[in-house]
DNA sequence: TTTAATCTATGATATTTGTCATGTTTTAAG
DNA sequence: CTTAAAACATGACAAATATCATAGATTAAA
């Protein structure tokens, strides 16, 4: 397996701010892992006994309301670190992770990492920093959800998945999410979603090819509405 | 002004993990600030170079919409630390904060909290859980905000101010909220908002006298709808 | 204590979103 | 390549929520 030091994955995330040493130590006990599209690779209410670097593929982070639908709190891409509260808290984890395509990552033992946590100050406030990042974003996905319409909210998450994502060679989105997972992100019914999208494409906006969407006009999706 | 190491506040919060030495320190650079009811604490995109330490009196942290309307993201009591991702972050606030009563509060200077943030591996760890409870609880919202109905939002935030802010001697909730405040919690317009608690009145589950509230069947708003 | 300003209340109506039902297309397994 | 299952699509209708208008009640300042 590939040693973490030498890793260009972890440069994107706080897993840079560990020293040599550690991260020797690191690639020493972490395995890897392979999930297949659609594959859960953790569920809400299990205890994480460390935290998951993704080294390629994404992921969706749900967590399931009351009404029995699971909502879409976040999406999860290539450097990115999954279960960062588990090494900080006992609980259960609160929120389920399923691949949306096949991915490729690394799980590193908590017991492994607690240790340079709590002597590795630049580390830690890495750790910190991202979790302020995270909590800012949440923000501002509370906002939106309690303040933009269903329209808008869709014409937001196309441009979020076109930006940070990217397209295929064909220029299409190259993360295929199903309907209903757009309609989870956005909060709405998976037949408000698709009305939606239908509409989008009606008016020029995007086109579809199967799942597959592209987006025809960004700057139209801005403005809309 | 009180001691730091003497003060029962800080139990609430991570400057418990601070040493003795540290919040003799902290003590020393600390100022009290007071602020009336509807004063702006700070306001969203200023530079906070410190943390604020409530001691008594609640606050509403918001966060501007596109729209223009202001939605409340988290209401802060005695013993909260307001600006602790000013501490890992130059950024500028995100959010702004204003006075829902009277509050006394105590502004910590970031300089002096950095020290012991690089150097005291418990308190750092302890701002990180602090972090980590704030994400969880903010993922909740998003989901409460994403499919629960506005009813339901409404019957919660009611709860949710009865269980933690507690009532005054007639039994009315000791916080008092307008309307516009609700519906900024509940992410709805004043007009809903006013709408569903006008039904909740007719239906027994709570009472007014002006703009206070008096939650009359708990278990009732419990299970509403 | 009066009074203007602010907040609360409610009706009428428009818009948005959800639900149910049903048909079509796409996908992936055999 | 075929075919069943899953996903997409759309109409019809119901429910939830927003908007606009207007009036009454409460609050806080003079």
């Amino acid at each position: 397996m590939s040693k973490c030091d030498q890793c260009i994955i972890k440069e994107f995330n706080s897993l840079k701010s560990l020293t040599r040493e550690e991260l020797v130590r690191v690639s020493a006990c972490k395995t890897g892992k392979i999930y297949k599209k659609g594959q859960v690779i953790f569920e809400e209410g299990e205890i994480l006994n460390g935290v998951y670097c993704v080294k390629d593929g994404v992921c969706k982070l749900t967590k399931l309301s009351e009404n029995g639908k699971d909502q879409v709190v976040k999406l999860v891409v290539k450097g990115g670190l999954l279960g960062k509260r588990s090494l900080v808290s006992e609980q259960k984890t609160n929120l389920s992770a399923t691949a949306l395509n096949d991915m490729e990552m690394c799980f590193i033992p908590k017991s492994e990492i607690m240790n340079d946590l709590a002597k590795n100050p630049k580390f830690t406030l890495d750790v910190l920093r991202e979790m302020a990042a995270d909590l800012k974003e949440s923000d501002v996905s509370l906002v939106n959800m309690a303040q933009k319409s269903v329209k808008r909210r869709t014409a937001e998450i196309l441009m979020y998945v076109h930006d940070n994502f990217g397209v295929d060679s064909e220029g299409y989105l190259s993360i295929v999410l199903s309907r209903e997972d757009y309609a989870s992100i956005v909060g709405t019914a998976t037949e408000s979603a698709i009305r939606i999208l239908s509409q989008f494409k009606k008016e020029g906006l995007i086109s579809t090819s199967g799942k597959r969407i592209k987006v025809e006009d960004y700057a139209g999706l801005k403005r809309f509405e």
